[in-house]
DNA sequence: AGAAAACTTAGCCAACTGGCGAAGTTTCCC
DNA sequence: GGGAAACTTCGCCAGTTGGCTAAGTTTTCT
């Protein structure tokens, strides 16, 4: 894997958490991952404007969470499903941390058990 | 399963992305799935002053991240593991419905190799 | 009692957000 | 050529955020 591809999306954690915190673009998110879409037919359900939307899909874009582009004088907008990975990885390190945790209450508990019982 | 916790179907997804979207909460939450601690231990690390981090402590437990009580002069913070549900949960969402895409797009190309084969 | 510790509240401020309407721009179709 | 479609850019606005200092409050220590 090439460095210049590497260094454009980083696995930037609060720009992805940032862009997953709004309904509208969690909806459009979902929405996608259907299909592609032009911002038009995104824009419609929501019932906000263009240009709101516009903001919208290009923090989604910053974030790494979609690809647009255009032909002709439609935007295509399609899912990069693999940038939720580092979310991902984000929420199994919190809980590797909380089970290592577990364990060595386990140990600590096995302990004083032992200790009881002589 | 009681109503009254059905109630909210809808967890507050957006309270919980906005609550991981800043860098300074994420340690917070990673350092308390060590174990909990006061709010001036948690301070320490972040160089940050008291009243700044009792307001990321306030968004990381009104999205139910984190529960505290005090004991003395003292509160001590402790982390809600469970809490991460709903997220993990919104992510295995959005990858079936991308699975399920993919599914049907191979049963198009399938069907489309078919009708080349005749 | 008096000081120190550990919050807690209040209020200030600059920057960011999410919405809007108005006014472009580029393409497409007749 | 001219109008409609589909963005795109601009600038406005109210509300939120994340930082701070200053000034409480409650407990604990000596």
């Amino acid at each position: 894997m090439l460095v210049s591809h590497m260094a454009k999306h980083e696995p930037d954690l609060s720009r992805l958490f940032h862009a997953l915190a709004d309904p509208t673009r969690r909806t459009i998110v979902t929405r996608l991952a259907e299909g592609p879409a032009p911002v038009t037919e995104l824009a419609k359900p929501t019932g906000l404007r263009l240009p709101t939307v516009m903001r919208h899909l290009s923090v989604l874009e910053e974030a790494g969470l979609i690809a647009t582009s255009k032909d002709g004088r439609v935007r295509s907008c399609a899912i990069v499903p693999e940038a939720l990975a580092p979310v991902r990885t984000w929420l199994d390190e919190q809980r590797e941390i909380w089970e290592a945790r577990l364990d060595r209450m386990d140990d600590y508990v096995m302990k004083l058990m032992e200790e009881r019982a002589k």
